[in-house]
DNA sequence: CTGAAAGCGCTTACAG
DNA sequence: CTGAAAGCGCTTACAG
């Protein structure tokens, strides 16, 4: 910065405020300064800047799943709305990993970050609270926080499970079964409160079996298929819920392709999370949709109100309804 | 840092040294040090940190399409690599924008991140060439650079393109249809070359129909597959290579499951990419699969090679082969 | 082993 | 409108 503003034959803090004030500065001397700029291919250093101004330009998010298309949806939805207000959206993934995850949000909080976007798979209330402490800003994605402890965006994940079973219900189906794992994960457990609620909704003609899969992958998908494949006739259910898209579409697999036991003819099958993959599958799934983008929007729209507004901010959650996306899977 | 020195009684010069130098400490005063940073919540302060040491422990990783798995399992790569030598990986999704790409390589080259890995969708040089005359490294992925101005790890993607049409044409594919678009993105191109390559090496026996779609998406995909399921059964091809595994797709779904032309039996069908949803699909996809985590590892190897030896650094190129994954949609 | 001091590259009041 | 100076929070030789 010395070297352009000798090259300008003006000060630094006259190249500074080219920079940041431009209309404090005669149009004449500013041109000199640009040019000077340009010529010596100067780039301010992030850092200095920072340090000065004690903030960024940038939201630090992380995320627990990048393979998921749903927290893909959430960075592009955030990405836009911060793009709006000036904010660069810079990613990490930590692939499930609690540790990663802590790193990164050190990283972002030794990086004075504007604030944090967290998509988690556990709980991470202890991680929260430790940037808090520093005065760092989080939003949670997808995931209720400890009350009070900051602002949030969620799914009304009940209504997913609601939804899901109410579909199968509603069409005829008479013996459900819901597929489920990794109970631990909270948008996992509220869709079962849900899917139990339509069915207790339904009254006695209607039961419900629980199937614990040991995870929510399409090999343990794979799995599930099979011992289904394996039962008697009678056996089956005819209406079956998934707790994830992945989970759902390599039952189907299983069953439909492999066993021969047509979808949705003799089973129909809804998915719970409308990923990328759902239409794309042997039978088009059925799923309920989580609305990915505009959870990201939102998250940033409460952290910017919270940066705003400083000391006063009351946290806020926003609850989104998701949407039932019928198709063949599970027709109408 | 200062009220930390004052809690333990101690100077800021040792706060740092325990920090970064724990060996220079006394282990009581450290001790002290420690206490003293958990009781007050200190974070150091990275800005000032980078600021004194004019570098970062960040790579960051700017991606054109965070929505394809190849890129994907690239973030994944070199993830894993560059935690093995102590670096974070921050990503940035330009979603194909090049006003974006531009605005994220500047603002990794202004926060001195140690490097930037870039997956472009086009011609990058400008960008490129811009930010390494800052000093700021860059290795790019899946593009080759112009010649000598950067490191870069691509695929054989005419190899891709080779592979793709050899099998169709080893299991009897005599009237091979290539369907394409986008010929401006250097990886399309390329698989174009290998494909053709395969069908003159052939001979006169194998005939070759280019089929320009419009894009590379799904949308795109069904209105070939419309156009083809439309001509007359003589004038189908035999055998047909999408240039993306998602209008692969999209064409087996409008001809095997809309209007009723067997796939592999009437038409076999080989994607270029072999990504996530390959397996999912209504007919399994025979894919040539792109070593994405390979690729984001060596990236980040060519990365830390060239911040290591400075000036005597050489540029290097790394070409991984692909290899071809066999499934339903053209089987052996 | 510890402390005092310089300096990293900026921005921002404050004079002029 | 412009310049000189202080200061942001660290790290790193250099004395002691």
């Amino acid at each position: 910065m010395q070297d352009v503003a000798d090259a300008a034959g003006v000060s630094v803090g006259t190249v500074s405020n080219v920079l940041n004030h431009p209309a404090k500065v005669s149009p004449a001397t500013a041109e000199r300064v640009r040019e000077a700029i340009s010529r010596l291919g100067f780039v301010r250093n992030d850092a200095a800047r920072s340090l000065v101004s004690g903030s960024t330009n940038s939201v630090g998010m992380v995320l627990a799943d990048i393979e998921n298309s749903l927290f893909i949806d959430m960075a592009h939805g955030a990405q836009d709305a911060a793009r709006a207000v000036g904010q660069n959206l810079l990613l990490a993934n930590t692939a499930c990993d609690m540790t990663l995850q802590d790193d990164y949000l050190d990283l972002f909080d030794e990086s004075r970050v504007t604030g944090v976007l967290l998509a988690p798979m556990e709980d991470s209330s202890a991680g929260i609270a430790r940037i808090r402490s520093h005065g760092r800003q989080v939003v949670l994605l997808n995931y209720a926080p400890r009350p009070g402890t900051c602002c949030s965006v969620l799914v009304n994940n009940e209504h997913v499970g609601y939804l899901a079973a109410r579909h199968l219900i509603d069409t005829g189906r008479t013996r459900l079964a819901y597929v489920v794992a990794h109970d631990d994960y909270q948008p996992v457990r509220d869709r079962r409160r849900g899917v139990r609620a339509a069915v207790e909704e339904a009254g006695p003609g209607v039961t419900l079996e629980e199937i614990d899969s040991v995870g929510l992958t399409s090999s343990h998908g794979h799995v599930v298929g099979q011992d289904l494949a394996r039962r008697a006739p009678d056996d089956l259910p005819d209406g079956l819920i998934a707790v994830t898209d992945e989970l759902a579409n390599a039952i189907i697999h299983q069953l439909h392709a492999v066993a021969g036991i047509r979808v949705p003819d003799r089973v129909a099958v809804v998915g719970c999370e409308n990923n990328r993959a759902a239409g794309a599958s042997v039978v088009p799934l059925t799923a309920v949709d989580m609305p990915g983008r505009t959870m990201g929007q939102e998250a940033i729209r409460l952290l910017m109100d919270e940066v705003a507004s400083g000391a006063q901010h009351r946290h806020a959650t926003v609850v989104l309804e998701p949407e039932l996306i019928v198709r063949a899977s599970a027709p109408r």
